[in-house]
DNA sequence: CAATTTCTCGCAACCGTTTTCGTAAATAAA
DNA sequence: TTTATTTACGAAAACGGTTGCGAGAAATTG
């Protein structure tokens, strides 16, 4: 059916292509009146343009992509809102890329991406990638790459970011004013940046506090499937923590389930923090004290940034860094102390 | 930078591009010989292939399109990666567009989707959508589409569901079990289906029971800003209901939020139980009963469908109905009764 | 050795749109 | 009236692949 394209509505109107599409895209080379019988008859026949000829002829595909290591996450589903908010005024299309926190997976992807298909590239890295090369490669063609949230450090381009390691500070000193003596950090990556800067500002809060290095316990739950045993584990052990704080939202409901189980109670027992974007924070057992990151407004600096970077060629991505800053809500996973 | 082609491998080796086109398919026509060194220039000069270029020619984009109300809801996002999951094995790319809930915007995806963008289209409707035309235009541009959980009931397609009437039916049942005796019924819709098949079920339990229809309390939330207040007002009202089914997941914490602000306690003076599948269930105070839909395998289940319509041309999507039942997960919100 | 078949490859059209350039007619300036 | 300029449009070449067909060379057959 349909198959309408320019060619049809030329024959019909007993013009020329070249005329239908100057006509189309409003060109001062066509008469208003002519204009007006091809706008018509594009409407009447329900004439919709082909975007990959006008693709391959303009080499622009008015398409990004987004690789995400995951989409079951509130704060990569709201990231992708605010990139699909700038991505509509601007015109345009989002592709969606899982890597699954897969290395292997991420880097098919943005070869794939080479090929024209899309414009520019918003990237949140998996856990497991620790080249760059992959990277290195799709600006070597041209494509310009803006990180967000968790960034490859040693690519130089933009980046949209929270103050990870002031909210690693945030979160360990809240705890120890809460009272906590062996505070314990659970992460899921001793390479992603996010992760590494959250860490560090939390060892740096303890030893500022006079905490021993030994007293510092992180605990690397980079695996999935285990978290939840791994948590138990560690709530179990001897010189269990005090204090626990979530370096990213998948662990808060492990954690929240073994504390049950084990009849450890939060806060009493253990005090809880955790970095995520939960809006179901304020209604758990016990409401969840978070450092919410502003998911929607990186996903939408970062969009913005890409498309500076894609529309002006002058527009030096290198550069830029933009850091949006979490915000500490206390509830009462954290309650006690003084 | 880079720009390599099929034009530029063909030069480096003295071939014809139709050659060169041909060993990368791999096709019977060229020698093993020359194939090998077609793949190895390629390999060595990281060529891709340029997507939309193959696309104009062979009609075909492998490309779908995802058409949600909104993606930071997790059944959205479960879905979407039981849909990306079969994608990639296919070899296809997901666009996904959001509707907001709004129509126009939906309308506007949809017509979009008819450029030859893509091949396919699994679409949850807006819950302001009633009108069907923007859908029939696409079938009629041969464009095959498969609904997932929010149908348009008129339009002759595929469709995978979970079984809402039953659920419908179940979750009064089970708060009728419970001791309630003036359960509320929370939709956000009066079109959609989903909402009017869990309200149905809803009605014929309590009809059942012989609960009179002056009794069985239907809330229709159908703006988001004002839903808090509106739950608020509702607990407030003399005939406050004391049993509450939510018919999506968003509702969930404005309902907890508005009870523990009014004092109101889950589950002694009102039993929740919420169409959700929040992992966070558990966790809730008090923790939640749920329906909980199978979301990643209705994605993945309606994306199958739809690359079976779009790849074998022999099949009938018309007639297709999947229903994956949903299963209830009784937890503390509802305890209490026989 | 001639006739036929098989194996490889190139030519050229095509997909739908954009864009450069050329040109005839209409209008304005000289 | 002649010349210059503007206006409105068409022809054709791209963009990067794909594919049907034809043709020469090599291999097979009689």
């Amino acid at each position: 059916m349909s198959k309408v394209n320019i060619k049809v509505l030329a024959e019909q109107l007993q013009l020329s292509v070249s005329t239908i599409s100057k006509a189309l895209r409003d060109s001062y080379e066509i008469s208003d009146e002519t204009k007006k019988k091809v706008l018509e008859l594009a409407a009447q026949l329900n004439y919709v343009p082909n975007p990959y000829a006008s693709s391959l002829r303009k080499k622009k595909s008015k398409t990004i992509a987004v690789v995400l290591p995951e989409v079951a996450d509130n704060f990569f589903s709201l990231a992708i809102n605010g990139i699909q908010s700038i991505a509509e005024t601007k015109g345009y299309h989002v592709l969606i890329y899982l890597s699954h926190e897969k290395f292997a997976n991420e880097r098919t992807i943005l070869e794939d991406c080479q090929s024209g298909r899309v414009d520019g590239v918003l990237i949140s890295i998996s856990s497991e990638t620790k080249s760059a090369e992959h990277i290195i490669k799709l600006q070597a063609n041209n494509i310009p790459v803006v990180f967000f949230d968790r960034e490859q450090e040693s690519i130089e381009t933009a980046r949209v970011t929270t103050n990870d390691y002031d909210c690693g500070l945030m979160a360990a000193n809240h705890l120890l004013k809460k009272g906590c003596r062996k505070p314990a950090f659970v992460s899921i990556s001793q390479s992603l940046p996010i992760c590494l800067n959250r860490e560090e500002g939390f060892k740096a809060a303890l030893t500022e506090a006079g905490i021993p290095e030994a007293n510092q316990q992180i605990i690397y739950c980079t695996d999935n499937d285990s978290m939840y045993d791994q948590i138990k584990t560690i709530l179990q052990n001897k010189h269990r923590p005090d204090g626990l704080i979530a370096s990213v939202e998948k662990i808060v409901t492990p954690v929240y389930l073994a504390c049950h189980e084990l009849g450890i109670h939060i806060p009493e027992d253990i005090k809880v923090i955790a970095f995520a974007t939960l809006d179901t924070a304020p209604i758990l057992n016990p409401p969840l004290t978070t450092i919410t990151q502003p998911a929607f407004e990186i996903g939408k600096a970062a969009a913005t940034l890409l498309f500076k970077g894609i529309e002006k060629s002058t527009f030096d991505l290198s550069k830029e860094r933009m850091v949006i800053p979490s915000v500490l809500i206390e509830r009462e996973s954290t309650a006690g102390g003084s």
